[in-house]
DNA sequence: GTTTCTATGAGACTCATTCTCATTTAGGGG
DNA sequence: CCCCTAAATGAGAATGAGTCTCATAGAAAC
């Protein structure tokens, strides 16, 4: 991965150190564009042999968070799940409540109307969640 | 009020028996619209002198979900937030990232868009999350 | 190489929520 | 009204994601 370009930029911006354990992390949010959580990463991290603890995996998400670089989902089971968002393609997501499974969505429409939404209220729109609940057709 | 009726009516339904403190937690719960956490229940409860745990707060908030006679919100912060929902009009939330003042929206062109969505995807919809987040008119 | 100052790891800690289990209570007979 | 039994409750322990602490390791500057 040349991402890894971004990662020193973001880095170097806000005086942080480039290590190994933060180009890990980095790599492993890269190398799947699935929705993660901490302890997986950690894991992943683990199992392939590199030296990293719970405590630095939370800490360079979130300055990855931070920067932009990875988005954070809450999908309602109390543990946060991370994507990378270097693909700068937005979406929302549609979740199975019985498997769990997880699809994207775009709507742009949706999104105009948000924003308009917005405006009538007088909020300077930031970031919204959009989550659909339901059954998948595997699972109805 | 008389919701309690609705109350009553749920418990038998599910052969659960109406207690006093099942009761108080729906008081309490109609007694404010608002997006009220299960620790500011709990404390309101005890500070007027009504004697209940918090398990059984959180065990009741369980059963009014479980229901739909209350929603449970996530506004990301860890700590949920729960409100009536007897009175049974739709809405989504707008939220200040700043002094975490709630609006409530109500888009019947989102709604529709979203059944859309989820017909798309060959989903059966359940719930939805809508949230936006950003800055109110006086934290601008 | 030495200095300096940030990053890391291990494990303690926090805090919302859930669980356990001994005790209390609701509610249907008698 | 009282009894009985299963369900509900309270107190506090347990859980689990995430954060914090602090001694040590390692990057960058000199």
């Amino acid at each position: 991965m040349d991402d890894i370009r971004e990662l020193k930029r973001v880095l170097h911006k806000e005086n942080l150190r480039y290590t190994s354990q933060r180009k890990a992390v980095w790599d492993e949010l890269c190398s799947s564009s699935d929705h993660r959580d901490a302890e997986s990463i950690y894991l992943a991290l683990r199992n392939s042999g590199i030296r990293v603890s719970r405590a630095t995996v939370y800490r360079t998400i979130e300055v990855l968070v931070r920067h932009n670089m990875v988005r954070r989902l809450d999908l309602g089971d109390g543990r946060s799940r991370y994507e990378n968002k270097l693909d700068p393609k937005h979406h929302d997501h549609l979740i199975c409540l019985s498997c769990g499974r997880i699809e994207e969505f775009v709507d742009p429409d949706i999104e105009k109307l948000q924003e308009k939404v917005a405006e009538k209220h007088q909020f300077a729109l930031r970031k919204h969640i959009h989550q659909l609940f339901g059954y998948c057709k595997d699972c109805q």
